[in-house]
DNA sequence: TATTGTTATACTCTATAACTATA
DNA sequence: TATAGTTATAGAGTATAACAATA
């Protein structure tokens, strides 16, 4: 059986609601997705790190980060994180620094080596999902990003 | 130090390449991918199920796919679709079918149960991701479905 | 030979629950 | 009390390598 667009653009205006095939709109979506994350698996992998590992070293790059906050920006619970860190830190990747501030709590730091591989990554991430905006004129691209950010809930 | 999107534009003309920062662009994809997963992980919770699994399911809804075609659609290796498979198979919501055609293939297909879950957890993660283009004009939205499309690479 | 799918193995990832220590 | 972080545990996810059966 064929869907391809044609089918879904017909049964929009027979249906409007999804039955069972989703609308274009989410579909992109999720291809995109997949795509991000096909993204971040590939350049990681060329580099010996997880998909995983390789979010981490881009979320650190902008400097150090409390385990909680980074719970917070990667959605996951803090035991996960802590698992996550373990593993890059045993590579000798990033760093657990104590914080000055509040002595519960520790920044996570990129090491040298972990640095050269946080840029490396996050500058092979950036042009592969660059590319996608090749096309685009550049108002074309300011108004995705800014229909992006104002469709998204805020950060937490 | 701030960076905020006037500072990218200004640096966009001394220094064309993104340095640590990254894009707007890539930055807004890359929070976008994370809502679209996180959808995925809450609506699949709900229902006992993990993000992963919830992903089959729905990739399910439009029939019985073989492992192979699903190893691709899912960009993971065979055996970890075998994995993944085995996990919803032994909680009864989708079956092996052997292959008429190709003796050496299974399909995999929606139990009853699986049918109603697969269905709910689609329409649960389309409601979620529709709130997206929530603001957005027809125009607007299908103008944003077509530049998605046209920029991924085509699926395999 | 190539493709479909599985098994064995070794990790990594993740959440839950219970805990310590500091705020 | 609330927050920052860890440990213990159990299960899920994933890739690699080697294999069987069919095309």
């Amino acid at each position: 059986m064929l869907t391809g667009e044609a089918d879904l653009m017909t049964r929009a205006h027979t249906t409007p609601q999804a039955t069972t095939a989703g609308t274009a709109f989410t579909t992109a979506l999720i291809r995109l997705t997949q795509h991000v994350e096909q993204v971040f698996g590939e350049v990681g992998r060329e580099r010996g790190l997880t998909p995983q590992q390789a979010h981490v070293l881009c979320h650190l790059v902008d400097g150090p980060i409390g385990m909680a906050d980074l719970s917070r920006r990667l959605h996951l619970e803090k035991s996960s994180v802590t698992g996550l860190v373990d593993r890059v830190e045993r590579r000798g990747l990033v760093a657990r620094v104590r914080d000055d501030r509040d002595r519960r709590a520790y920044r996570v730091a990129l090491t040298d080596e972990g640095s050269r591989l946080a840029c490396e990554t996050h500058e092979a991430v950036n042009q592969r999902l660059e590319r996608l905006a090749a096309d685009l004129a550049p108002a074309e691209r300011d108004g995705l990003v800014a229909t992006i950010l104002r469709a998204l809930p805020p950060p937490p």
